[in-house]
DNA sequence: TTCACATATGTATATTTTCACATATATTAA
DNA sequence: TTAATATATGTGAAAATATACATATGTGAA
């Protein structure tokens, strides 16, 4: 994991934004996230995608839906960077965190 | 401290090299950190600027030299990200930690 | 004042990245 | 098979960013 290709990673408002939800809340849906957010769908799917191909989120399909997570094997600065971030910047984030908690629990009526 | 202007400004090979070290030595001389990492005057210049303008970064003429160290005023969780970072990347910077150690030993002699 | 060194900035070009829209693929249920 | 939902990708234009080179500014010494 090269430290700038790591940061370039984090340097877009879309792709932190996802990044940070997912971390707080341990995995997360696309829909559930674009939904949170409110980013269109092609956005924040090539967003997710960029971050599955740099190493920083896991994939995992299960049925329709893709679960993201934070990649098992991203090295320990890096997890260490993410948690920081996200745990301070709940402010950031505005109300996609509490939506993206909503809408899990929902997640049989809404997504 | 937005974090997503935050990232950018580290995502970039020039610009992160240049902050890890001065947080490794604690401040550093534009002339100093242009002989370790063997960037241009210029390109060094502007990127220090830019950190700068950030706050990310403070600087302080003393004579003919300006000391560039990080801003006091960064919040805690910035700090944290950029102390992690620099902490467990010493190979990212190649030779141009030790390099910087030993030019501001010498400065008499070099710079 | 003049010189030498250290640092900063103007500017045009080149490169990288993002955006928006259309469309393709995958999965499940009817 | 067809339809509906969820997710991914192709593509060209637009925007943002970096680069290179020249040059300007600031400081102290001679």
């Amino acid at each position: 994991m090269n430290p700038c290709n790591f940061f370039k990673c984090l340097a877009d408002d879309a792709r932190l934004k996802l990044l940070l939800l997912i971390s707080e809340v341990g995995e997360a849906c696309v829909c559930d996230l674009v939904s949170a957010l409110d980013i269109d769908q092609p956005k924040t799917s090539r967003n997710l995608a960029k971050l599955r191909e740099s190493q920083i989120l896991q994939g995992e399909r299960k049925g329709k839906w893709m679960f993201y997570r934070l990649h098992p094997e991203l090295p320990d600065w890096a997890k260490n960077v993410i948690r920081e971030t996200a745990d301070k910047n709940h402010r950031y984030l505005g109300e996609s965190l509490s939506h993206l908690v909503c809408c899990r629990q929902n997640r049989a009526h809404n997504c």
